[in-house]
DNA sequence: CTGTATCCTACGAGATACTG
DNA sequence: CAGTATCTCGTAGGATACAG
């Protein structure tokens, strides 16, 4: 599912897209990213209203794209650590940008508009 | 329909996601910014396979969020321009990056593990 | 030329229950 | 603890026809 090499894209943007586009992983990646690897429940844990289904759902997308690592710890109760590859890494600046640009669109043009 | 204001958001980051995640948004507004102001016919001739009612559509959203601007004449037949703001043209350098991140994506990833 | 108006469908995503 | 397995639903987006 979501396999990248059969979709077709206008433009390589939209592949970007479609690797970030996911309702919960430029959060899960923001997390990773800026403070670094996190088991599974830390993860839940960060994200209080994710369910565990689409925890799962976005980490194996994300990691089938080869943008984050998962590693499982043959322990019991078992244990599993996700954190960025060097795609992922990459991806950072990006997620700054539109932070940055979110920040500013809010200050700038949602607060100004504000009806009432 | 996708009043920014009535969402919620976990991070800035989604309210960006938001404006630019359209299907066909990030193409409009590229052509927009790399090649400056078009008509809505131009711009339907550079996305070959949108519908109208699609392109109508997406740019409507993209007015409502003020990150385009719609210029109409009072002639027949009807004239329209579309061309970016500057809220618009401040996505520019993250459209960029999406742009370059595929591409590297393209070349160092999907290329490599290509099956047969 | 630049749009509306309908109708339709696939799929992302939520709720909930169960498991090695 | 870190997952599956089902079921359900809203809505983004496509096809098609018509209009000022």
């Amino acid at each position: 599912m979501s396999n990248l090499k059969e979709k077709t894209f206008n433009c390589e943007k939209e592949l970007t897209l479609s690797v970030i586009g996911g309702k919960w992983k430029m959060l899960i990646l923001w997390h990773l990213g800026k403070e670094g690897t996190k088991r599974f429940g830390e993860l839940k844990a960060l994200m209080p209203s994710i369910t565990q289904r689409m925890l799962v759902n976005q980490l194996r997308e994300l990691e089938d794209h080869l943008i984050i690592h998962r590693e499982v710890y043959p322990v019991v109760p078992p244990k599993v650590e996700y954190s960025l590859t060097e795609n992922g890494l990459k991806l950072m600046p990006i997620l700054d940008a539109m932070y940055e640009w979110g920040k500013d669109y809010i200050e700038h043009v949602l607060e100004k508009t504000k009806e009432q």
